[in-house]
DNA sequence: TTAAAACATCACAAATTTGTATTGATTAGC
DNA sequence: GCTAATCAATACAAATTTGTGATGTTTTAA
């Protein structure tokens, strides 16, 4: 259970970006870069993405930079991570579980009954609802506000799945 | 944030494993191969993981196999996990998060205020309190107990980190 | 109109993870 | 003792992820 690179940078990232759009200023890449002690090139690879998923707003020519599309209210740090979710192989909305193997079959052996899957659904509905109710704003807070904000997260409700 | 390879097919070795212990019988790495659909040579670099670990204990020669070192009430799905953590680069104990970088830097520009780390830190005291929490055992009933059974976890009471 | 600063895109090298192969040691049964 | 089945350990090839490089386009301002 890691978090991959690309996330850890990205949310960082995004986390700049908040503070910038807070003061309704233009970040560029080579801002941020310096500001993370990231390499320009690999933040730009970063905005590509943001930019692809509709996370930022990006303006050319000297003076240009970017723009987070929405207050950071408004962004939850799930909506950053699924930006990068889409490039990696095994991600965490639970597709491609059952059909990736090493294997020497070619379909999963546990198809009809399967007792990895449910443990999977449940775990990443917890998940899922802790990175949906924080929202980039509540990492700017700070610590205890966030920590604030976890406790009051709701996880006796049913899952999607079971309500289906 | 994604599930390795290695922890998503260990776990389900260690359902196997879990299954033959019940009934006091020794289980062969071509056996669970063949259960799971997997190599033999890759349950076997499982077993290996797990022995080292102290999952399992082994008995050589013809009609060996492999035994869960205790009873799947015993054992979480945590420690089963991480087994394969230790192998892994960037993994769930928040080692790691603030000196690996992608960087111009060799420290992490964040050392002294990281907005970044109380962030995995709660995300992942909620998961362990998940994890921690089922046991293999709780896996072989079947979905609806292991439902009941993470809404029975405590999420409100205070981290490791708050409490020091 | 030219130059500099910035984004856009794609290609690619390095590192890591994944899965297989190989060789050796141990045990049971004949 | 010999053989077959099994675990033990390590090395290695393929696939994936990570991070950098290179080339091109856009915009502002002198």
């Amino acid at each position: 259970m890691r978090i991959t690179s690309l996330e850890e940078y990205g949310l960082r990232c995004a986390l700049q970006l908040a503070k910038f759009k807070k003061k309704s200023t233009l970040v560029s890449a080579s801002q941020i870069a310096e500001l993370e002690g990231l390499s320009v090139e690999y933040v730009s690879k970063i905005m590509h993405l943001f930019r692809k998923a509709g996370v930022v707003e990006s303006t050319r020519g000297i003076q240009g930079g970017f723009s987070l599309a929405k207050m950071p209210t408004d962004f939850s740090v799930k909506e950053i991570l699924d930006v990068f979710a889409v490039t990696q192989k095994g991600n965490d909305d639970l597709q491609g579980f059952c059909t990736n193997h090493a294997g020497t079959q070619s379909e999963c052996v546990h198809k009809s009954q399967c007792s990895i899957r449910p443990v999977w659904v449940h775990i990443f509905d917890v998940f899922d609802r802790v990175l949906c109710s924080i929202t980039l704003e509540n990492l700017l807070e700070g610590s205890s506000a966030l920590s604030e904000k976890i406790r009051s997260v709701n996880f006796a409700e049913q899952t999607k799945e079971e309500r289906k």
